[in-house]
DNA sequence: ATTATAAGACACCGTTTGGTGTCGTGTCAA
DNA sequence: TTGACACGACACCAAACGGTGTCTTATAAT
């Protein structure tokens, strides 16, 4: 099912806000040439393709050649790895609140 | 209320499997020394200090002297951001391409 | 008092990262 | 058919990263 073709850690992929600027730019449109992502940016085209690249790396985008241009689509499926990882630490800061507002009231007494 | 003291992302922070692997060290224990934590890796006590110190720098982790060893203790709740972050994406997953598309009509709005 | 332990501070080093510029090629338009 | 455009594929570079080793100091143990 799920493959696991992944050479690029998600964690390391989404590391960059570059990265996490082009997810965001390809969540918000179904298909994008890589001329278009780039006018976003300042940086260079090359700058730009390399940062795809290890999206790809990833398995967080999906590229495909239209012509002279090559569009990138959003695969968000692997960043579920994150939300698991994250969920794990969730009950580290709502157990925090826990505490705290216990302390509370144990103080209102 | 929630100091904005970062001097390092916290995306930047998780990036790395061993500062992760001492993340999840920390949720298992209240307070960790340093030497403890050391033991666990196969890098030498400098590499791991400086880990940690990148940790404390995202604000996932504070320190404490006593003694002669400092002490270590996970602070989680920076990991709201990572959560909040993937918690939007979470639907492009979740959904089908349909309903995705009905989606971002209504976000249009 | 002496010795061993814990750790900070620092210099050092190879590799990776994130950017650049350029060249060559396929594709669309005039 | 000529020119502009989009892109891949390099080569290149400075800075950051992830590790090392060494020196010093404070603390604990014998």
């Amino acid at each position: 099912m799920s493959e696991n073709n992944q050479l690029r850690d998600v964690f390391d992929a989404i590391a960059d806000p570059t990265r996490r600027r082009l997810i965001r730019l390809l969540a918000e449109a179904e298909e994008i040439p890589l001329h278009e992502l780039t006018a976003q940016f300042q940086m260079g085209r090359t700058a730009v393709s390399k940062h795809l690249t290890i999206l790809k790396e990833a398995g967080l985008v999906v590229d495909r050649k239209v012509g002279r241009e090559t569009r990138f689509r959003l695969n968000a499926s692997p960043l579920r790895e994150i939300q698991d990882w994250v969920a794990f630490y969730s009950k580290f800061w709502s157990m925090n609140m826990l505490r705290l507002s216990q302390l509370l009231e144990e103080e209102e007494d």
